[in-house]
DNA sequence: GTTTAATTTAAACGTTTGTTTAATATTTGC
DNA sequence: GCAAATATTAAACAAACGTTTAAATTAAAC
């Protein structure tokens, strides 16, 4: 009982955190948008911060799964996993976009340290998977010589550009603003085909 | 003098939005670092929103020369400008690197709407000119062809992405966390020519 | 059914917020 | 050198902030 509404306070303050950023959003605010009392909040989660240091927590725990799979499977070769590494992050972040957003906001500033700390290690548990498969790809001689570590910052980053710069996209893309990406299917096909033939032409040498 | 007032409190602001964020920055803070009093800064501004408005007017105007600069140069190769570009945009964010901070801080936001217009003004102007340069490689057979929106949303996110997660950047290269990554030549070396060799294989036909 | 514990409430706490005021100091134009 | 305009100051403003309190309600335990 308890457990689901924390839940749902933790659902809506994403919404609004995604929207107007950590400190934009007040207890007040979200304790109407949750229709629970404002010292509900407190009284749950001890203070504002560590609602969101228990958003983190709550919400990072079933994310790494389907990359182990993804990894483990002996079937599939290491550009088949690469393939269904950038389908798995482009479906993740549209089906979580709001919380992938308020993970960025926090990573741009530069303080609130331990919330900053569980974001990076979960971050970095992840990417530990995607750089394991390109350095076997390079050692098997089937992907060329590149720099791991920012193959991983460039599928990343087309990634977060695409999804969280809402009205930059929308511009780039000739669409009008209040057109939705996220639940249009042709906007993710389009980044999915764009980041394959990209990291394809740059990862295999013959093709 | 007052002009130079102004500038130099705009300079503080984005070191403290940097920091910060926008709303996590009080103007008593501002004026503090600033030292000047509270009161010049609506006097100077009007209000804080404005100071932002005033910050992204008085920054951007110096920006776009450069592109049109290397666009215009008749000399060199489609492919040239590209690489002039990618080496343009990565010192650019360096030498202005907590600006584009405080810029890339309010597009993951959903508010201040003439401010998220404003940015994405300038931005765009940018984008038309490397678009051009891209369908230019296309309809000459030079460049393959691309996806020249999200050709160029995967520059961008892969400078931003390297460029404003500090903490992250630092854990992915094996440096430690107080390594100052945007002092270091190593590192604007290192992701310039990952860029280079990621767009190069992407857009040349021949290599 | 009574006692104990957990939940929920409205009100108040002291700070801090952005902004304004009205008085003072400085600079400018003539 | 004096008047008008501009710049700067300390103090006050109301509103909003995160948090706490103490009383009221509900649920659990025995």
């Amino acid at each position: 009982m308890v457990i689901d509404k924390k839940e749902h306070i933790i659902n809506v303050a994403i919404d609004l955190f995604a929207e107007k950023g950590f400190e934009g959003t007040s207890i007040r605010d979200l304790a109407g948008k949750a229709e629970v009392n404002v010292a509900m909040i407190n009284y749950y989660f001890g203070s504002k911060e560590k609602l969101f240091e228990y958003m983190v927590e709550f919400k990072s725990t079933y994310i790494r799964e389907r990359l182990e799979e993804i990894t483990n499977n002996d079937q599939t070769s290491d550009i088949e996993k690469i393939d269904a590494i950038i389908e798995h992050y482009v479906h993740r972040f549209i089906t979580n976009h709001k919380y992938h957003r308020v993970l960025h906001q926090e990573l741009l500033l530069l303080q609130r340290e331990k919330i900053h700390a569980a974001i990076i290690k979960t971050f970095s548990k992840n990417t530990a998977f995607i750089k394991a498969i390109i350095e076997n790809g390079i050692k098997n001689k089937v992907f060329r010589k590149v720099d791991p570590e920012f193959t991983i910052i460039t599928i990343i980053g087309t990634i977060n550009q695409a999804m969280l710069s809402k009205s930059m996209c929308s511009l780039m893309l000739g669409e009008n603003e209040d057109y939705d990406l996220y639940t249009d299917d042709k906007f993710s096909k389009r980044i999915i085909k764009h980041l394959k033939q990209l990291i394809h032409a740059h990862l295999l040498i013959e093709q």
